[in-house]
DNA sequence: TAGATTGTTAATCGATTAACAATC
DNA sequence: TAGATTGTTAATCGATTAACAATC
């Protein structure tokens, strides 16, 4: 199928633009999941979207909505199959295929991540690691061999990495970037300050871990004195 | 001043309440601090919305009624002045202030995360590391020394800490959280997976590495055979 | 079947964008 | 002063919530 017959007719593509998800109800997804993850070790069976609503704090018509996005997972007058709408969102999330990734820094936080993700996220594998140290070059974390960045690229086509993963400085980051962006990366996972300038093609998904903090110093500070 | 005082009259109080700042708002102000700060370092001295918005990829409207929320902060046709604006949304995301905060869990992320704020984020400093490992107790990372987990609640108050950060798998997050909010706390910076069941007088900011990580590869899966 | 609960349409709400008078 | 650009009001857009007919 190329990519003429991808795209269909125009009214085709209308129509299917017009049904585009939003990342808010993407954005939602993850924690669905996570809900569903808790019941089903709990060993419930099915939940209403009413139950669900109380136990995640927000309404049901908007559980209800995110779902028939979708399709319609429920059964009226039953509710939802815990155990099916788990599997159902993890696909949706595309948790059921399996991504190479890569590391991009070596330093605390890149160690911190290729550990913790070898430890607990199945699906999502570590490939290689890089790092502008020459140090480091040869030695490995989790068996993940440390290589120099000049490599990146010939590593990405011949491994087939879908991810990589950026935990440099921003500067570094963005020339870094352009790179990946030759040697046809799918998706980035910024952990940068910085807005990394990349074709829309390319999925970039930012952690910027300063913002955060932002965010949180803002809210004490305007909380001091007021009351709910 | 009492909280009576802080409340002032009801009809202050519902002027007041109307007057709050949507998240979605507060959410965009360290970006705007980002590439202030950007413009700052290259000598740039005044700019006006229409050249920010081009930059950042947002309208000139956006940037105006966002700042409005705040005062005036332009003067009509000059525009902003990048320094004074860069101070002036700093005061407001209460970066002028310290912060004494906690990392509890001195796994590889809290590891990671205790190195990397003490290089990086002036203002924002760890009094203490605590973990459940009897072996860690008493040694130190960057000075800071890693405690028993017995010891928070007193630590917090003699230390006078603002923000704990939660660095430890999701069960025991949700009992040391429990914990934080009998110490008093007044943040908490949670990478745990879970939401914690906390009084909303307690901040909480989450990063969900793993929620962040399922919206990468549901945009990389969704947007395989799709066109822009 | 009757009761429960979904899927879906309609109403509301809030956030974003456009427009323009105020003013530097 | 004239031109530029803000601050702010009004219009639009999208997302959330409510309501209810469809149906298990």
């Amino acid at each position: 199928m190329d990519k003429a017959d991808r795209r269909g007719t125009v009214k085709e593509e209308i129509r299917e633009t017009s049904r585009e998800i939003s990342q808010a109800v993407i954005g939602r997804l993850p924690r669905y999941h996570r809900y569903l993850a808790e019941l089903k070790e709990q060993g419930i069976e099915r939940i209403s979207s009413q139950e669900l609503s109380t136990l995640m704090k927000v309404t049901a018509s908007q559980i209800r909505q995110d779902l028939n996005n979708f399709g319609g997972f429920g059964q009226q007058g039953y509710g939802y199959n815990i155990e099916h709408l788990y599997v159902e969102i993890g696909k949706i999330l595309g948790l059921d295929k399996e991504y190479h990734m890569i590391m991009i820094g070596a330093g605390n936080l890149g160690r911190a991540l290729v550990n913790y993700m070898n430890y607990e996220k199945r699906g999502f594998l570590f490939k290689g690691i890089f790092d502008q140290d020459p140090s480091l070059y040869g030695k490995m974390i989790r068996d993940i061999p440390i290589m120099p960045m000049e490599e990146i690229k010939s590593f990405i086509l011949e491994h087939d990495i879908d991810i990589a993963v950026l935990a440099i400085p921003k500067t570094a980051a963005v020339r870094v970037a352009g790179q990946l962006a030759e040697s046809g990366i799918r998706a980035i996972w910024n952990f940068a300050h910085v807005d990394l300038p990349l074709s829309e093609e390319i999925q970039v998904e930012n952690v910027h871990l300063s913002d955060s903090l932002m965010k949180l110093s803002y809210n004490i500070s305007c909380n001091l004195g007021r009351m709910k």
